[in-house]
Order: C-alpha cells, then structure tokens, then sequence
RNA sequence: GGGCGCAUAGCUCAGCGGUAGAGCACUACGGUGACAUCGUAGGGGUCGCUGGUUCAAUCCCAGCUGCGCCCA
C-alpha cells in the first residue's frame, strides 16, 4: 500500500536515477526504428534554470517522451554553450575578489582559470534539468568548447572564408566599452531614454553668420567633419559648399547637401560624425569625408581631442563641451526630447559605434537558402506566423560581425606573417606551411587573438553534436532532426543561423518544425527580472510542489503562441490534482485493484466497465493527436479533466456499489477495468508528469520503468450501448442532487424517485444500474416505468422533464413550496428564452433554405423538446 | 515610422461561423470506508467599440479605441 502523501522528493531521487541506469534515454538502441530527433538548445554554461527554460524543456520532453513510448529510436541532443562574455565576466569576477586581473595572469593561464572553474561549477543547469526530470541521452552531452568542437568552427571559418563568405573588414561595429568588443546587431538593445537636443550654433567661415544645428550628442562635436543640410531646403541653400568652423578646436569643415538631413527635424542642419554615428558613417562615404575617431576603447575622449578633454567620460565631456559652448553664446536652446540609445544587452552600457577591424560573415549570402527553405515548406514554423519574423530579419540581414575581442571562446583560425599577410587554416601548422611556401622561408606567425561570437559556434550545434563532420550513419539518421522548440526572441540568435549553417555544410535543412513557444511573465504580465524582483525560482516550485506539477502546470499554460502568466496560485492548482491521481491510486489499491498484463478490457461486459474503455480509448486518441500537434495546453487540460471529472466523479463511484456487491465476476472484472483504466491514465499522462506515474505504475505492480513502456493502443471495441445508458444515468443523478439541493433538502434524508415513460432500450438499461443511481442520488428506493407519468401528481411532488423520461419526487412535508415554485418559475423564464430564440431563427425563411439540414433538424428538435417541458412544467406549477 | 500580436466571467486564460467554456476566486450545504490539497449544488458574461459579409458573427473582413512586443 502506498503511503497516504506523495512524497515527491524521494520518488523524484529514485526515478532520476532508475532511468539513468536503465538507459532508456539512450539513442541508437532501437536501430531498426524510425529515428525522432529533438536538439536541444544549448544551455548558457553559466546559467541557471529559469522558468523559460523550465517551460521549453518541459514541452520538448514531453514530446520526446512520447515519442519514445510510440517506440521510435529518440534522440534529445543534450549540451551547453561556452556563454563567451557571461562566462569570461564570472572568471574575471571571480579574479577580481582576489585582486586580480586578467591581464595580469595572461591569456593562457586565464584560459585555465575559465576551464576550472567550468570543472567545478560550470553547467549546473545540466543538473538542474535532470531534476525537472528532462529525459534527454545525457552521455552524448556536449559542449561548444569541446575539442571536436573546436576542430569543426575552425574547419567551417577556414571553409566559410575560403569561399569568400568571411572577409575581415574596417567599418563601424558597435562597441561595448564595458567589455570593450565588438557585439552584433543582435546584442544590442534600443532603449529609449529622455534626454536633450543641443542646439548649436556653428560661425560660418569668412562671414557673421552662423548655422545652428541640432545634436543629442554635442561631445562628438570633435569628431565632425561636415555639416548637412536638404537640398532643397532653401533655408540653406546659400551656405551649401561654405565652410564652418568649428568652436575651441577652430577645425575648418564643409557645409554638404545630402538627402539624409531632414528639414523637419530639428534645424535641417545636421551635424556629420562619421566616426561615431552609422547614418553619418555613410553620409562620410557619400561625401568622401575624412573619418575622425574621438573615442578610445573605453569609451573616453582620446588624442584627437584637446589635451583638456582626453580621457573624460562621454558624460563628463558633454557636460563640459556644452558649457564652454554657453560662455561662448553659441547654444540657441536646449530642448527636452526623448531618443533611444543603443545599450549592450550583456553590459547594459551606452553602446559606441567604433571604427575598428573585424570578421565579418556575409550572412547575406547565406541567408538566400535559408529564406527558401521555409518558404517551399522544408521546414515549418509553429504557430505559422513566425515565419514572417524570420522573413524579415533574413531578408534585411547586415553582415555579421563574429569577432569577440575576448579570450573565452574559439580563437579565429587565422595567422599573420611579419608583413601582416593573413594565413587563415585549421591549423598553425598548416599556416606555416602555407607561410613558408609565400615566405619562401619559415616565419614566424602570430595568431589572431580575437574569438568568435558564441553564436557562431551554436549555429553548427544540429550536426557538429552528430560527429559531423564524419557522415557517419548515426548523423544520417538523426540530421536533420524532427522539431526545434524554443522561443521568439531566439529566432535571429540561433534559429536563422543554424539554418544557414545547416544549409550550407549539410546541404539540407537541420530541422523540419520548429515550434515557438511563448514567453513567461509573472501573474501581472510583466516580464520576470531581478530588478523587478518578480523572479519566480522554478527550482524553488519543483522542491515545495515536485517536478511534476511544475511541469503540468507549464504544460496547461502554453497556448501555441500566448505569452504565460504564472503565479503560485496556478502551481498549486496543478498540485491538487497530482494529489487528487495519488488519492485515486491508493483507494484503488485499498481495493485490490493491480494491473493486470492479461486483462482484455474489449472483453468487459459490465456496461459501466464498457463505458469507461471507450472514455479512455477517446482519450489515448485525442491526447496522441495533440501532443503531435504541439497543443500541449489542450493535451494537459484534457487528460485533467478526464481524470477528474470523468474517472473519479464517475467511473470510481460507479463502481462502488458494484465492488461492494456480491456478484464475483462483476467484482472481478470491476477490479480488473479500474486497474486497467488507472494504467492507461498513468501512460498518458508521464510524458507529462514522468516522476508521480512512474511510482504509481510501481505501487500499481506494473513491470518495468513506464518511461520505456509502449504509448497505448486503442482497444476496438464492439459496438455496444454503453455510452447512452451512462449519459441517461449521470443526467438522472445530477438532476435529482441538483433538484435537492435547490429545495434544501437535508443531505442526509433519503427520498423516493420514479421515472415515467422510459423507452425500452432505456427501461433495461438503467434497471441493471438501478443501485448505483440509488446510491449516488441518495435514494431511499427506486422505481422505473415505460408508462405515462400520471398528470394529477400528488401534493408535494416534484416533476422533473427530460429528453426522454420524466422524474417524479415526493417531497412532501420535506420541502419548501415557496421555494419549488421559484424554481420551477426560474425553469420557464429560461425556456422561453430558448424558445423565443429558437422560433425566430426556424421562422425566418432564409434560414430554412440556406442552413444545413442537420442545424434545422437540431433547431427543431430543440424547439420540441423544450415546448414539451414548458407544458409539463406549467402543469406541475398550476398544481402547488 | 514599419511589422506582429492581444482585448471573452472578479482574476488568469482556452475556444471559434450554428444553445458561451475551464482553472482559481465567490456563495450554500456537507451525509458518502480514496481524497477538506475534498465532495455536491449554485451565482456570475451586450465575448473592447462601430460598421460590413452571411440565413446565422464572440468567431470572417474593415475601421476605431486601449494595451503589449519586435524592428528601425
């Protein structure tokens, strides 16, 4: 017997590590089945399991529990990614408590220092997601950092760059100063901040005029190297081919005419920064303006600026120029005004666009196929609509800037000569050689010493984790896998960029679904941060309610494409029905119920028992259709309500008279069905709740681990009447509880029931169930009849009309009349109601030559179901 | 500025051309050899607004209002 709580901590220990043993997890054992693949996105090292990773686990592992029961060879691709910045900034932390820093150690010895601490602490989510029970092939664990790793980004850059689609370029990149390196597009974030527009009034040279122009950044005024205006804007037209001269450092440069200023704003005078603005990066190149650079890599005002300025902040500069600016009177005014300003997503510091030499891929070319293959279908986005996402970042790629100036990740694989002659190879070896034969003699070479973008590397994830770049036939079999689960805002990052890679080395694309789920906010909707301080630890659910309900709960909440709110309430709503499973469980086991592996449910001939197998042949069916459907959320509700409101309000009490019975074969069968019943729940719903079915299907005397059992099968079953007889059933027993409790009839008093004018089928049918409707709607007796009902009911009962059959109950001295006539008032305002609703719609003539014939039949059906109730209504009315 | 969503019960959300659903919360009553983390019954909705299409619109279309998010 089981105990009377479940314990989830214990069952979870145990079973995390039964499955581990058994090797059910294991891809390639079932070679002769059809492979399903699943790759699962590769945790951040440094990282901690978050809700968002808790939901996107969940649903990957529930699909590929299930997909595992149907018996197909599975692999759930498990792994971490080297995290280049976030990891490089704990170790840097970490030194930085021991008064260290990393430049003093060198780079190899901090390289060591990363490799350490990633032994120690490094991929603790690994664990974490083993406790949220994921059920991934954790010995083919990966890491981007791998040496196989390693070998395959540098094969794929020397590749890549080779065919020309890396290059190494000057240009502006955006420029974190905090980390000082280069990030892509993609890590940084526009945030709109209030800040002011500095109206500047630069004196036009040889003349008394001025032409003021508009800024938000006046510091940069250093680095200007021409002023622009429209055109046509005649305001200007004049001053167009003059020159200005620019305050303290007297610098002479050009007023431009250039498309690019806008009239509207501001002055229509603009200042040109090439240097340091993208926009005015390629005015400069329009132009053929001189490039000046203000900034150094911190982000202070460098030697280009003068000696009072160098090495203030961008802040303390501004502050400075603006008010050498007023005592000067060349500022017209100072406008509030609200402006984004891009931040590093890392860092969360003002990003600088820096003039700087980087590796570039031309994503642009790669992104050809990448955009084809989802629109000719090869691989499908769910729910559909975020293909236009992908569409649009894919159709407007810029090129990618993949170099990192750090030292953690994939040092780029290129080498330069003492004439700065690049050799770019897989290896140093390879790239003396290559030098030697330019060289004509042996040089020595010094290698590139920026990274690549940690991108880069989780881009060739789906088939370097397949020993790619052998073609083995375990990567045939698993490439490209089945479905890519993650969420919206990884679509640029990793999404698009697998898919180019993907398409480039293997020729084919690296998944055929990718399924987007939502984000998760808090209860309010927000988005969950620390500084919010609304973080809900998914770890701290899974220790106070078990993994299980967390999952259930994800599960319920994922609406294809719906952001989730999620409070505690909601986990422990899921709670009360892992313990309502558990309570069900256990009283079936006080009942001798065990599963039975020869127990043929299509055999059962008690109607109840036929009833149920039919239920849950529904069930297995539509929770199977689904899950494949990635309608998790109506997979999860389904088999919850199914439990609940069918198998333990009334599968388990209908059964309850029959086991107390003395009829042995019903008792027996009875048992049997339960038992088989709660078994088929316990398999529907472990891709779900993998950790509580596993130890009820133990308790339950099933073999083996339910995780490698098979997903079940739909029982034919004969056609039989069961499903009729039941629904009349539970109508008669929930009307008569509900005509009680409207009358305020005492819980405990048992009362008398007949039912008038039964069909025959109907008559037979309910006779063989007459004890358990006794017994459900507190009956003291029970009489059943094909006759009419009489129509002068005695005093104080109750008629109550059906589809069907007509219920009478003798209430005298128990009830209240006031009370019935309210009821039975109440009854007729509603189905007038109906019947005003229903007559209009059959009344117009339209309606009955355009609708379907099944609607009017249901329409009329309707109208003379309800007309025959409102009279045997009236009737009982007119007799209290 | 461009794009994508969302508005349904007190709250959180499903649904989707043919009688408005769930969970939580709420109310009343609790007798029942699993379960008070429970049982039974019940109340609660002009499905954001305005038009259009249709025999029929919460659902499809257009516009409006309000709110999110993404990209510039």
């Amino acid at each position: 017997m089981i105990d009377k709580l479940f314990h989830h901590k214990d069952v979870e220990d145990f079973f995390s590590k039964a499955w581990e043993q058994s090797g059910i997890f294991k891809a390639g054992v079932k070679k002769n089945q059809t492979p399903y693949t699943i790759m699962m996105p590769p945790a951040n090292v440094t990282g901690n399991l978050h809700l968002g990773h808790a939901l996107t686990f969940t649903l990957q592992d529930i699909l590929i529990r299930y997909q595992r029961m149907l018996g197909k060879d599975v692999l759930w691709q498990p792994g971490t990614d080297h995290a280049g910045i976030a990891t490089q900034m704990v170790v840097e932390r970490q030194l930085e408590e021991e008064g260290l820093k990393r430049q003093e150690l060198g780079r190899e010895q901090f390289l060591d220092r990363v490799w350490q601490w990633k032994e120690v602490s490094g991929g603790s989510i690994i664990n974490q997601l083993k406790r949220l029970g994921a059920s991934a092939d954790w010995d083919r664990e990966r890491f981007t950092m791998d040496p196989h790793f390693d070998h395959c980004v540098r094969k794929v850059f020397v590749r890549l760059y080779k065919d020309n689609l890396i290059y190494k370029d000057k240009r502006l990149v955006n420029w974190d100063t905090h980390y000082q390196t280069a990030i892509s597009d993609l890590e940084v974030e526009q945030k709109e901040i209030t800040s002011h527009f500095y109206h500047l009034r630069y004196p036009v040279e040889n003349s008394e005029d001025f032409i003021t122009v508009a800024t938000t950044r006046p510091e940069t005024f250093f680095g200007d190297t021409a002023i622009a205006v429209h055109p046509k804007d005649e305001r200007y037209t004049h001053l167009i081919g003059k020159n200005v001269i620019l305050p303290i450092t007297q610098r002479s440069i050009p007023i431009i005419a250039d498309e690019y200023s806008d009239p509207e704003k501001g002055t229509g005078a603009v200042k040109i920064t090439p240097g340091h603005d993208f926009n005015d990066f390629e005015v400069g190149k329009r132009h053929h303006l001189p490039l000046l650079s203000i900034l150094d890599f911190h982000g202070c005002l460098n030697e280009n600026t003068p000696s009072e300025y160098q090495g203030l902040s961008t802040t303390e500069a501004r502050k400075k120029v603006v008010e050498t600016f007023e005592t000067l009177n060349l500022i017209e005014k100072i406008e509030e005004l609200k402006n984004t300003v891009p931040h590093g997503d890392r860092s969360g510091t003002v990003i600088e666009p820096m003039l700087t030499d980087q590796w570039y891929v031309d994503a642009k070319t790669l992104a050809a196929p990448a955009i084809k293959a989802v629109e000719t279908g090869q691989t499908t986005f769910f729910p559909k609509r975020w293909d236009k996402t992908y569409f649009e970042w894919l159709k407007n790629i810029q090129p990618w800037c993949i170099s990192r100036q750090l030292w953690w990740g994939h040092q780029v694989p290129a080498w330069y000569g003492p004439d700065n002659t690049v050799f770019v190879e897989e290896t140093e070896e390879e790239a003396l050689e290559k030098a030697r034969s330019h060289y004509g003699k042996d040089v020595l070479l010094a290698q590139d010493t920026d990274v690549l973008d940690t991108w880069f590397s989780s881009a060739l994830w789906p088939f370097v984790t397949l020993d790619w770049p052998e073609e083995n036939d375990f990567l045939k079999r698993h490439y490209p896998g089945d479905v890519l689960i993650t969420g919206f805002d990884i679509i640029f990052f990793w999404v698009a960029r697998m898919m180019m890679m993907g398409l480039y080395f293997k020729k084919d694309v690296p998944f055929k679904d990718v399924y987007i789920h939502a984000l998760i906010r808090d209860a309010k909707g927000q988005k969950m941060s620390k500084s919010k301080g609304n973080v809900i630890d998914p770890l701290v659910l899974i220790d106070n309610y078990g993994a299980d309900v967390v999952r259930f709960c994800l599960a319920s909440l994922a609406a294809p494409g719906k952001d989730i709110k999620i409070s505690e309430d909601r986990v422990a709503g899921m709670r009360n029905f892992s313990t309502k499973l558990w309570n069900v469980s256990r009283y079936l086991l006080m009942n001798g119920c065990h599963f039975d592996e020869t127990f043929s449910p299509t055999t059962c001939h008690n109607q109840i028992n036929q009833w149920i197998v039919e239920e849950i042949n529904q069930l297995i069916k539509t929770t199977g259709s689904l899950i494949e459907e990635y309608k998790f959320n109506e997979a999860a509700q389904g088999i919850y309500h199914f439990t609940w409101g069918t198998f333990c309000d009334w599968y388990v009490e209908f059964t309850k008279p029959i086991l107390l019975s003395s009829d042995q074969d019903a008792v027996t069968e009875t048992r049997q069905c339960l038992a088989w019943g709660l078994s088929q729940l316990l398999h529907v719903l472990h891709p779900f709740m993998p950790f509580i079915t596993e130890e009820l299907w133990k308790a339950m005397g099933g073999q083996g681990l339910l995780a490698g059992r098979s997903w079940p099968i739909c029982q034919a079953m004969k056609a039989t009447k069961a499903h009729g007889i039941v629904a009349e059933i539970i109508t008669i027993i929930t009307e008569v509880r509900s005509t009680r409790a409207e009358l305020n009839v005492p819980a405990a008093q048992k009362i008398h029931l007949d039912i008038y004018e039964l069909s025959e089928q109907s008559m037979h049918g309910i006779k063989a169930h007459q004890d358990l409707i006794e017994r459900l709607a507190r009956l003291g007796s029970l009489t059943l009849s094909q006759e009419k009902a009489p129509h002068n009911l005695d005093e104080g009962t109750i008629q109550i009309v059906l589809k069907g059959m007509i219920l009478h109950v003798p209430l005298k001295g128990v009830i209240d009349i006031e009370a019935e006539k309210q009821r039975l008032l109440k009854d007729i305002q509603k189905i007038n109601q109906e019947l005003k609703q229903t007559n209009a719609r059959l009344d117009n003539d339209e309606f009955r030559a355009k609708a379907p014939d099944h609607i009017i039949q249901e329409l009329e059906e309707r109208l003379g179901t309800f007309q025959e109730k409102k009279s045997k209504i009236e009737l009982a009315l007119a007799r209290l």
